[in-house]
DNA sequence: CAAGGAAACAATTTCGAAAACTGCGCCCCT
DNA sequence: AGGGGCGCAGTTTTCGAAATTGTTTCCTTG
């Protein structure tokens, strides 16, 4: 089979569009503020406008495109302002949940950071192009290393709050031209904060992930192309 | 004009939609786990499928509906499980956004704040009959007080965030049968986490919020009503 | 009599067109 | 010259019907 569409079991076209949507959002190929017109949509995605309503919707609710009534949406405008907002509540949640996390975790969480830190370590040693399995993309991956860190923490609400929050500085990473930042010091950072979970030492550990996302934000700041 | 729709200026059919879904789901009208059938909803609300749809979309994002491919919508379930999770990261969540409200509020906030209270304690000393004002309803007005506790948080998200707890405990309070239950010790709790907040004492503050929610979530809980 | 499969039914999902709304330019009037 | 209203083009929103999917029932077969 050529053509992958594999999530999982069932498709409808509007889960289609919300994917390929958000895909092109937080891969940045939609500029923030790019206004989204059903004509435009249509012609892209190659279906019809209550596909996309729905998605369009969706996404709106998780704060990727804004609505406003009898105008349409357009993609969520991104400023300098809303990015540290962002990595600001993304530290205070994620120092919640990793405490809990760390508190909480037994053998099979410590395992699942194990594997995920892993998988992540050895796409970023062998490349795109070299590395063929069925784990998925380097971002795929880099979301679930960061997800099984939390994931003990017995909130799923808390967890999808911190999923959502992730996406959104993805979005903002991947907007600011960084291409090859990926294998700069990532790597030593993510194995650090292992290291620090594993070994079950709460402070450290908070205070090694709030400077990795704070690091990211202002080399994302730095780089200009925000307002 | 008798009807009164009054929220803002633009509407259409889709907010309206999504507004008394969600009413009647908060409010307790639909229970838990029913099925949602176009059919039923488009005699119910008096509005076509295409709105209806485009409401039940937003309102699975906020975690009000479920959303199974190909097999429609149906009230999210409710469970003591997730009750006791809601109100754990409730208080998580909160704990945040109040110490940093407490840290960074000035003096605007402080009078935000006592204004919320108050116009919470005359509505609950008067009864919603007599009571007669453009606020709204006890509930409109016990979100907007605790809300405005929070709300020098200076984060719009995560303020957005613990609304959407809000109304999902909400939710719960309503399922549950304690109809009278408003004038037992809320408003005392109120005015006592109205103190400690405008002296600014974020410890003792963070307690009693906390225990406000935790007590409301076991008599929500001891009231049976919960699988 | 149980199991498998096809057909009818019920519900959701999608499409295409009509209706409603917004924004803009134009004209008229002062 | 300036201000206000009218109408047109473009877009969104909504509707009603068609297509798709899931479910049940009944018939056939081993």
């Amino acid at each position: 089979m050529p053509s992958a569409t594999a999530t999982n079991g069932r498709e409808t076209l509007a889960s289609i569009a919300y994917q390929r949507l958000l895909d092109d959002i937080v891969g940045g190929r939609l500029q923030p503020g790019t206004k989204l017109r059903l004509q435009f949509l249509t012609e892209r995605y190659e279906v019809g406008n209550s596909p996309l309503r729905e998605a369009l919707n969706r996404l709106s609710a998780i704060g990727m495109v804004q609505r406003e009534e009898n105008r349409g949406f357009r993609v969520s405008p991104a400023s300098a302002d809303e990015l540290s907002e962002l990595i600001r509540t993304r530290c205070w949640l994620e120092e919640t949940a990793l405490r809990e996390s760390i508190r909480r975790g037994d053998a099979a969480w410590e395992e699942g950071v194990l594997v995920a830190y892993h998988r992540l370590s050895k796409r970023n040693r062998l490349s795109d192009e070299q590395y063929v399995s069925f784990d998925g993309t380097w971002e795929d991956l880099h979301r679930a290393y960061h997800l099984s860190l939390l994931s003990a923490c017995d909130s799923s609400i808390l967890l999808g709050f911190c999923a959502q929050l992730h996406e959104q500085t993805l979005r903002y990473r991947n907007l600011s031209s960084m291409k090859d930042y990926r294998d700069r010091h990532e790597l030593d950072e993510h194995r650090t904060i292992r290291d620090a979970v594993l070994d079950r030492d709460a402070d450290a550990a908070v205070e090694l992930l709030r400077s990795h996302y704070r690091v990211t934000g202002e080399i994302v700041l730095a780089s200009g192309s925000l307002s």
